[in-house]
DNA sequence: GGGCAGATGCGAACTGTTTA
DNA sequence: TAAACAGTTCGCATCTGCCC
């Protein structure tokens, strides 16, 4: 647990310590990084957090992914971002009175849209996976088709048929109940996939989003900085949840141990934190 | 007009069903 | 088993929407 709270910490350590020193040329190529930095704080913390409720740490980003959805998404919290979902029946623990609307993606973002276009990045990440699950249910259909075409035809080679010869197998269509099946039994979506998606995008598919665009450099200052706060809000609620388990004394001693051993810079995010927590 | 993710449209290819 | 047809999916191109 205490391993995991270290990576968390340190890896939001050195994205606020790229932020403070990326001159106006630098803060895009950081932004590139930052993504990447702000969900691997998710998802330390998220496995410390695991391992503080008495489970074992697990390895795998699917299951982290999901754990951290489990933790805050769909349970009736409001703490967002950490607790915004999108599932099979839409946008999860809103804002009393907020309703999500149908925006474009181009929308500007103020107070009254921002949480309809949030719900759109949640919703259109999900959207990625129920495609994937859709193809491989349709690959699996066609896997049992071959299947049992060989069991069928063993059977009848063994009552002395002439064997066949092997049929081209497509790729079945799926019924609109199994289709919907797929769109129910997918789980809800939270913050962490968006990060995840945008990560992967950032690392291995496309990286000029940040390192291109936008043309305005304020805009991209702005977003250097809103992740950094949002890995600070991430440790925050998974700090809280694990100082209830572990007891906050303990909690505040790592904390204050990983800061004097790490001597970090007076303004780092971390020391902030530190100094508002109360002992409970 | 530029910027671009997601929506939409379209043709090609594929799949399922019926019929011979 | 193959052909014909209708429906679906896929991949690509184009459009849409908003703000500066």
């Amino acid at each position: 647990m205490r391993r995991s709270l270290q990576h968390a910490w340190g890896t939001e350590l050195i994205q606020g310590h790229n932020l403070s020193i990326a001159d106006d040329e630098l803060v895009r190529l950081t932004n590139t990084w930052s993504i990447v930095q702000t969900y691997y704080v998710a998802y330390h913390a998220t496995q410390a957090l695991w391992v503080a409720l008495g489970h074992d740490r697990p390895t795998a980003h699917p299951k982290t992914q999901s754990l951290f959805v489990d933790l805050w998404a769909t349970r009736n919290l409001h703490l967002p971002p950490l607790t915004l979902g999108v599932g099979a029946t839409g946008a999860t623990n809103l804002p009393a009175g907020v309703t999500v609307e149908a925006v474009h993606n181009w929308t500007w973002c103020d107070s009254t849209t921002c949480w309809s276009l949030a719900a759109k990045a949640l919703q259109s990440t999900r959207k990625e996976r129920l495609r994937e699950r859709q193809s491989s249910k349709r690959d699996e259909k066609q896997a049992d088709n071959r299947k049992a075409w060989k069991e069928d035809e063993a059977a009848k080679i063994a009552k002395g048929r002439t064997p066949r010869k092997v049929p081209k197998f497509s790729r079945p269509q799926l019924t609109s109940s199994e289709k919907a099946t797929i769109a129910t039994s997918t789980r809800t979506y939270g913050l962490i996939d968006y990060l995840y998606r945008l990560r992967v995008r950032a690392n291995y598919v496309d990286a000029s989003i940040f390192t291109d665009g936008p043309d305005d450099q304020f805009v991209s200052t702005i977003l250097a900085e809103n992740l950094v706060t949002l890995s600070s809000v991430v440790l925050m609620g998974h700090e809280h949840r694990i100082g209830v388990l572990v007891g906050s004394a303990t909690l505040l001693d790592w904390m204050d141990k990983f800061i004097a051993k790490n001597a970090l810079p007076s303004d780092a995010v971390i020391r902030e934190r530190r100094a508002r927590y109360p002992i409970i």
